[in-house]
Order: C-alpha cells, then sequence, then structure tokens
DNA sequence: TGAATGAATATGTGCGCACATAAAATGTCA
DNA sequence: TGACATTTTATGTGCGCACATATTCATTCA
C-alpha cells in the first residue's frame, strides 16, 4: 500500500501518455527536453529517456536529435497483429489439426509472385498447395511459393509428416515479413476446397518473408468463412 | 569505418536474435543469464537487458523473474499494422478526400454492440453511418457506435465540417484499443453505398476504443473492393 | 548573397552500481 | 507426507555519470 518511492519509467510513460491524450501537449506540439521534464517529475534523465523510447515505438511521439520531441502531428491507430503456426490456431480452439497436401510443383516464380519479394528476375521456386483443416473441416488453404535457392532442404520434406508452413516456421527463420490483408470471393475451385458456396468472401492474408533480403517464402493463406483475424488487446 | 569501440543494445539484440534464428538457442531453449551473456559479449548487464526487453517485445523470448530467459517454443509471426485517420490516408494516395454523413440516430445499444465492449447492460448511444470518399469515388463505408455517457461532445459537432472519424481521433484519445479483421459479402444496401455489386467481398475492420474501461467508440469500417491493408515493414 | 564552416544542443548510448521483486528451490515442522 | 516458511536467484529498475551523434543555428568567407 506504500507509494513507491521512485517512480519507474513505466509511471514515467503513463504520465506523458496521460497529458499527450489529455491534450496538454497538443498535436504536434514539441515536448519538454527530456532533463525538463526529469526535472519536474523527480527523476533522472534516464527514466524519462526510457519512457519516451516506448512512447516513440508505440507511435505517439517523433524524436529527433537535436529536433527535441513532438507529438505526432496525425494520430494513427496501431494494432499488433500475431500470427502462430496453423496447428497451433487450431488447437488452441480446442478443434484437431489436420493437413493435406494439395500439389507440389518446381516452377519459375511468375511476375507477380516476384513482385511480392520485389524482385525483377524469375526464381527456381516450388509452388506448394495445402489445405488445414479443424476437425476434419477445411479451415484455410494455402498457397505457397518457396525459393529453392534459398531453402533447398525444402525438396527433401515429407508433407505427410509435417506441413510446409510449420517446418518453414521452424527450420527457417526470417528476418524480415510483410503482411497483407484483403478479402476474395471464393471462385468455384477454392469453394470446392474450403467446402463453401463460390462467390463467398473469405478473408486472406499474404505474407512474404526474407532473410537478409533474400527471399524465402511467399503464402497466400485463404481462410474458410467466417474466420475473423483479431488484434493483441 | 571504425568499428565502434563499444556494443550497442542494438547489437547485442541482433546477435542473439540471430542465435535464435539459427536455432543455436532452440525453440523454447533457456538462454544464460543476462550476467553471462554481458561477459560473454564484453558488455553490461544493463545493455544485455536493454536488448531482451525489445525482444520480449518483439515476441521472441519470454523472461520471467528467476524463471530466466527461454525462447518462445511455438514461433509467432508478428506483425504491427498503421491505421491512420481516413482523410489522412486517402490524402497520402494523391486523392481528394471528401466525406458524406448518411444517417444519425439515438439509440439504446444492441446486444452484438455491448459485446463489442464486453459489458451487458445497453448504454444510450450514438449511431453514425459515413461514407469516405476518393476523388469522389466511395472508399470505406463506416458504421459507428458512439458512447454518449463518455463522449456527450459528439451531439455538438457538425458532420458537415468533420467526420466522425477524424473529430473523435483528434478529442477524444483513448487508451485500450481492439481490432477484428474478417471478410464480408456486399448485400444490396452496402453495395448502393459503396458503388460495387451485390456479392462482392469486402474487407471489414472493426475497432473499438476504450478510455480506461469506459467506452469510447465501435466502428465497423467496410473498404470498397480491392482495398488491401498491409503492415508495416 | 550564398555556400562552407563551426559551435551549440537534444537525444542516444554505455557503464557500474545498488536495491526491488517475483518465483523457484530448499528447508522446516507437524 | 504435505503444508508452510525461508532462502536463493534471475530479472526489473533507478541513479549519476561520461561520451557519441545528429541536427540546427550562427558565423565566416568567397
Amino acid at each position: 500500500m506504500t507509494a513507491p518511492s521512485r517512480l519507474s519509467w513505466i509511471d514515467v510513460r503513463d504520465v506523458i501518455r496521460a497529458r499527450i491524450l489529455a491534450r496538454d501537449y497538443g498535436l504536434g506540439a514539441k515536448l519538454p527536453r527530456d532533463e525538463d521534464l526529469a526535472a519536474e517529475l523527480g527523476c533522472t534523465r534516464t527514466t524519462v529517456h526510457r519512457a519516451m523510447q516506448d512512447l516513440a515505438a508505440a507511435g505517439l511521439i517523433d524524436r529527433k536529435r537535436k529536433g527535441g520531441t513532438h507529438v505526432l502531428a496525425d494520430p494513427i491507430t496501431r494494432a499488433t497483429i500475431d500470427i502462430p503456426v496453423t496447428r497451433s490456431e487450431v488447437e488452441a480452439l480446442g478443434r484437431a489439426y489436420t493437413h493435406r497436401l494439395i500439389s507440389a510443383q518446381r516452377a519459375q516464380s511468375p511476375a507477380p509472385i516476384m513482385a511480392r519479394f520485389g524482385g525483377a528476375q524469375p526464381r527456381d521456386m516450388l509452388r506448394l498447395g495445402a489445405l488445414h483443416l479443424a476437425d476434419a473441416r477445411p479451415y484455410m488453404l494455402e498457397d505457397r511459393w518457396v525459393d529453392l535457392a534459398t531453402c533447398p532442404q525444402i525438396l527433401a520434406v515429407d508433407f505427410a509428416e509435417i506441413s510446409a508452413n510449420e517446418w518453414l516456421v521452424r527450420h527457417k527463420p526470417y528476418t524480415r515479413v510483410q503482411m497483407r490483408f484483403f478479402a476474395i470471393n471464393a471462385d468455384a475451385e477454392i469453394a470446392a476446397q474450403l467446402g463453401c458456396r463460390a462467390g463467398e468472401a473469405l478473408l486472406t492474408v499474404e505474407r512474404t518473408t526474407w532473410l537478409d533480403d533474400a527471399p524465402i517464402t511467399t503464402v497466400q493463406a485463404i481462410s474458410a468463412p467466417g474466420y475473423v483475424l483479431a488484434s493483441k488487446t
């Protein structure tokens, strides 16, 4: 019940955030120097600095050496989304996970695929079609391209044992990921595989990963109808 | 060109991350104590600690007092999404932004709306329908509920001047936000308003915000066909 | 007038230390 | 044996300092 004798950087962060939210520091306004804030709040600059770093990471403020700290003029809503391995996602729902390989073929990457990686030259890739199931019902349909130059081991994987999704996540770490979200209408083929009506609206998540600028894989994951992707709270 | 004499916490973070990604520390494995890593890398525990905090925030490791630091057993893909004010989003595309109020009515919140806030009691709310346009073409359709107990000022706003979206973001800061993404088929009414065919697949983003557990607003934003939401790179 | 130079300044970072805190490990007693 | 108290230990945090670095601003010189 005793008040903490000193302010933690989290306390400081919350104070400053509250001021920003209350518009004590208006949009675009310049904040006091770290040192002045430290003096005002009764802590050291280190503590204020740590708080500021957190606020900057959260997208509330912008810091520049010598330029000072400013509240962002244009507020944004920032959300974090965690995408687990599909198997874990299904099992977390208390449903039984299985998967099925639909197709696998080597091919040169066509232009749209290269575009996802930002490259120009076609590359030798393995294209995999796979279906994830929850309680034996279609859950998600994957259309994946794996770069064989950076990931030749994929050719030796037995996809009856482990899905490409899981194998890659466990054995091929990435350093960069780009995700895109959009909606598509199920065409006849997708509808057949997901067991839904043609034309149905399906949430699609496209993920592309690199290991230091080297393409690894790109997937288009089409979810079954009713799928909802939620941000972390 | 000279190597920095000391390691920055960012360097340390990158070293540790590289080891995790290379599976030098396998999935679920326990990492050395901060102090030992510091000794190995030739820096202080403070620096290792800062690096670890960043890795924990990035969702790569899990730290517990006394329990130590572990690589997460189940890798996740984490993405951050920034949602600007719709006006800024449109203008950033180099298109002219306008908006139109479609409907406004006071109402007690029905169960599905209360569910978004996690509450049980109906509340006095203002329901707003609005259309955002880019170059005079429909861009996004908003169905918004604003809590009048926490935000009575909304009743005085002239929505010919400013959209509810923008007014709220500028005047009603929030401390918590929950976002949900899904796909819907346009019904006749939505199709008419967005100027698309009925049945078309539309990406929908639902956002709900609170100020310290007090509901502020919840929106369902239905995008025009072709809309793509991208994560930060 | 304008470009090049240099000083001033706010943030970025590391160090070594002390102490706080949560949770695991161990010990104690009925 | 099991519930409880105690110790140990790894991370969490703050402090005060010194120095690094990126801008901005003022100054100087052609």
